[in-house]
RNA sequence: GGGCCCUUAGCUCAGUUGGUUAGAGCACUGCGUUUACACCGCAGGUGUCGUCGGUUCGAGUCCGGCAGGGCCCA
């Protein structure tokens, strides 16, 4: 009995691209059709009795659910009688005593002493009066209830399992509208067993079982009084009833779920993958050693890729599903309720000798485990899907390894031999504030359109990719803020450094100019002061260091490396080498970058445009917008086109054995002590520093050195001795007192301090 | 019931093969308005690295037990 079809089908028409995968869906099908691993079945179904479809193993969750355990006799018959020399009924306990009229055994654990003589002889059912057998199975719990159960077709997924190893009867009474049957099962034959049965036909799961119950109890048969339990029930997943387990007709794909070599296979493919982090493999394996059943892959609903076959009507008008027939792979795609099978006209559909269309759809994810297929282009571009096929990546989420994962695994395996592709980057979940999984239900969900206006998309995506692979992230707008300053600070640094360069003064006459300006900017001079270097030093390692975690599927140490001396790039490079590079222009004066300059000048320049250059597409996967904007300023296309940054080229103008990040940070720590020197006497930062002694550990004299003439322009320091701390453990040794003693002890000569700080009024 | 991940500053998280005094941002406090930036800058304090034990010259890091949190599968 396969359940209704729709009537008419609607078709929204389709634009190309679409009709593309949905032949690719198709075509993948007819192939597996041909191979036998795509075939129908009669059996056992996981049933949606409010959406009225099939479900996939996939599909399905666990809920607890209030239920009570009912305490019910069953008579022996006549061989149980005979061999025990006892009336004495045997009790089972069930949650769901509506199923009784389905019942086809009862089972117990086959080491459960209790019941071992029992083994092979019969009971009779209450109210039904079918007799069944008394079956052993390893699945029976001994310590559940009395330790018997019965075996009901079907009233979950362990019964199937029951059913099918034992070999039962099937005794099927629930349809597809979950609902009982109108006619009683085969085997219920007494007349009081189909009076009984005329009792509930028709009703609704919940209504059939207070019927038996209130039956049951007045046959004096129900022991006792239910005793309530919460228990797990599957439960389509988007659904809100339980589901039920209804025979029909279904295409499925095998996917190793009941067949060992197969499954062997697929683990075998897993293990092949590379799953960034490492410890997700478990959940694929886990998933596909837990399988029990193949893929369930057509659907009763009305949207969706159709199953591309028709079938002979018989004399009595009824299909025959044992021979379908296909479309040719160029005729795809096809709809079968509207198209005409191969070898049949229009006239003939749906009448015997004619044909009839497939009605069901495939499930969603029959054509997604194709998407590699469809984007490389298997059906229509020979030389494209050569080139891509199998894909280098595939990120998503953890939710979906036992779905969109293993079925793409499944499909590329069964058609092609192979992995999808090689590495698969899996994400964790987006949590509440609280830590909490997002749901619709707990109504904590936050949907990105408010955060992408209030916080800006750069800052939003800053936020997201700031979360490691496989774990999961809670959802903070205090990180959006974060992203959203580095991304106006990068807009503010490109517009101090295309003024300082002068880029921006003839960029904003054309973009040709720019590009030239740009050009005579970071070549016309080298880059010579020591300072400079290091910058472009340090800039290099952190290209390697970012090339070098994207490799490895760490994009947020990626960021992390360039963020972070992005912000000294911006709070010192840039303090310290402002002046320099200005060259003495006035404020607000254009600097014209093609006018000679000093080589002082020329070099802070030719290093700011550099990285800039630089940092822009470092931080263009993360910042998309900013630095787009910041590009289309002084360059031409887009910035997510250009080249990743390289660093050769950029230690190329460093310089070789530059000293670079430990340079850059000694003037760093230098400028920091000079600020500190302002920061405690209150004064501004602009306050000039008559003379101030500037003690230097050893190692760093002569990094501070190099930066010496930039540290004074940045501090306004008019005079400055630099000293190193070792030779001046005695406070004084250099001839002058400390003026406020806070220094008149033995310092650490590792820590970078100042002395005799003489502040200008 | 089987398995996986996590536990580090008030908060969010780094911490690479074990190796100086465990870091960052936020928040907090104070100061500052500068020739890119107030959606700003500078300076400052903040730790029993969940807990117990083991290996080691040395453990946030490796091993085992326990506790708590989260997840996958049954």
């Amino acid at each position: 009995m396969a359940p209704p079809g729709p009537e008419c089908r609607l078709v929204p028409h389709v634009p190309d691209h679409l009709s593309s995968s949905q032949a690719v869906a198709q075509q993948a099908f007819l192939r597996g059709l041909s191979r036998g691993e795509c075939y129908q079945a009669e059996a056992p179904t996981l049933w949606d009795v409010t959406f009225r479809t099939a479900v996939a193993q996939a599909e399905l969750e666990d809920r607890e659910r209030p239920g009570a355990y009912h305490r019910i006799a069953f008579e022996p018959a006549a061989d149980m009688e005979e061999k025990t020399g006892s009336y004495a009924s045997v009790y089972i306990e069930t949650t769901r005593p509506e199923l009784l009229p389905a019942c086809v055994a009862l089972v117990a654990h086959p080491d459960d002493e209790r019941y071992q003589h029992l083994f092979g002889t019969h009971v009779r059912t209450p109210l039904f009066g079918v007799e069944v057998p008394v079956v052993a199975h390893h699945l029976a719990s001994p310590d559940k209830g009395s330790g018997i159960a019965m075996i009901c077709t079907f009233g979950d997924v362990t019964d199937v399992t029951w059913w099918r190893e034992l070999r039962l009867p099937t005794r099927p009474v629930l349809g597809w509208d979950g609902r009982l049957l109108a006619e009683a099962p085969e085997g219920i034959t007494s007349p009081e067993g189909v009076a009984a049965y005329g009792e509930l036909a028709g009703l609704t799961v919940f209504s059939a079982q207070q019927r038996v119950v209130e039956m049951l109890r007045e046959a004096g048969v129900l022991d006792g009084e239910p005793k309530p339990t919460q228990h797990p029930v599957k439960f389509f997943e988007k659904g809100d009833k339980p589901l039920e387990i209804v025979t029909t007709r279904q295409w499925y794909i095998r996917n190793g779920g009941t067949d060992r070599a197969l499954n062997d296979a697929l683990v075998a493919r897993g293990s092949e993958l590379d799953f960034e982090p490492d410890f997700m493999r478990v959940r694929y394996e886990n998933w596909v050693r837990g399988l029990t059943g193949d893929w369930l892959i057509s659907r009763q609903r009305f949207f969706g890729v159709p199953i591309p076959v028709w079938y002979p009507v018989l004399a009595d008008g009824s299909p025959d599903y044992d021979h379908p027939i296909v479309p040719s792979e160029d005729a795809l795609p096809v709809d079968p309720s509207v198209d005409v099978a191969p070898g049949f006209d229009a006239s003939q559909r749906d009448v015997p000798g004619g044909f009839t269309g497939e009605k069901d759809i495939m499930d969603t994810w029959a054509t997604s485990s194709l998407t590699p297929q469809i984007v490389c282009g298997w059906r229509d571009n020979p030389g494209l899907f050569a080139a891509t096929f199998p894909m280098d990546l595939r990120p998503q989420g953890q939710d979906i390894i036992r779905t969109w994962l293993f079925s793409s695994v499944v499909r590329s395996h069964q058609e092609h031999g192979t992995l999808p592709w090689k590495h698969a980057a899996i994400s964790g979940w987006i949590l509440d504030p609280d830590r909490k999984k997002m749901s619709k239900s707990k109504g904590n969900v936050v949907t990105p359109m408010g955060l992408l206006e209030t916080h800006g998309s750069d800052a939003v995506r800053y936020w997201a990719a700031a979360a490691r692979l496989g774990t999961d992230a809670a959802f903070d707008e205090g990180q959006m803020k974060i992203g959203r300053r580095l991304a106006m600070k990068v807009l503010n640094a490109s517009k101090f450094v295309l003024g300082a360069t002068g880029i921006a003064t003839v960029a904003a006459e054309s973009l040709e100019e720019g590009l030239r300006a740009t050009a005579h900017v970071t070549t016309s001079a080298p880059v010579t002061e020591p300072l400079d270097r290091a910058m472009l030093a340090a800039l290099a390692d952190v290209v390697d260091t970012a090339t070098a975690a994207l490799s490895a599927y760490d994009h947020t140490r990626a960021l992390e490396v360039a963020e972070t001396l992005f912000w000294t790039f911006c709070d010192d490079y840039l303090e310290l080498v402002k002046t320099r590079a200005y060259d003495g222009a006035a404020p607000g004066e254009a600097i014209d970058p093609f006018a000679p300059c000093s080589p002082g000048a020329a070099s802070a320049r030719a290093t700011l445009t550099l990285a800039l250059h630089t940092f822009l597409r470092l931080f263009a996967p993360v910042l998309p917008f900013a630095t787009e904007e910041v590009w289309s300023w002084f360059q031409e296309g887009s910035v997510h086109r250009a080249s990743w940054p390289d660093s050769a080229r950029v230690r190329a103008v460093a310089g070789e054995d530059t000293p670079g990040a430990p340079l850059l940070a000694a003037a760093g720590e230098a400028l920091s002590v000079l600020r500190k020197v302002k920061s405690e006497a209150k004064v501004s930062q602009r306050t000039e520093i008559a003379s101030i002694d500037l003690l230097v550990p050893e190692a760093k004299v002569a990094w501070v050195r190099a930066a010496e003439a930039d540290l004074r322009a940045a501090g306004r320091v008019s005079a400055m001795q630099i000293v190193d701390a070792s030779l001046a453990l005695e406070p004084g040794v250099d001839g002058l007192a400390p003026e406020d003693g806070s220094n008149d002890e033995i310092a650490d000569p590792t820590v970078m301090r100042t002395e005799n700080a003489r502040l200008a009024e």
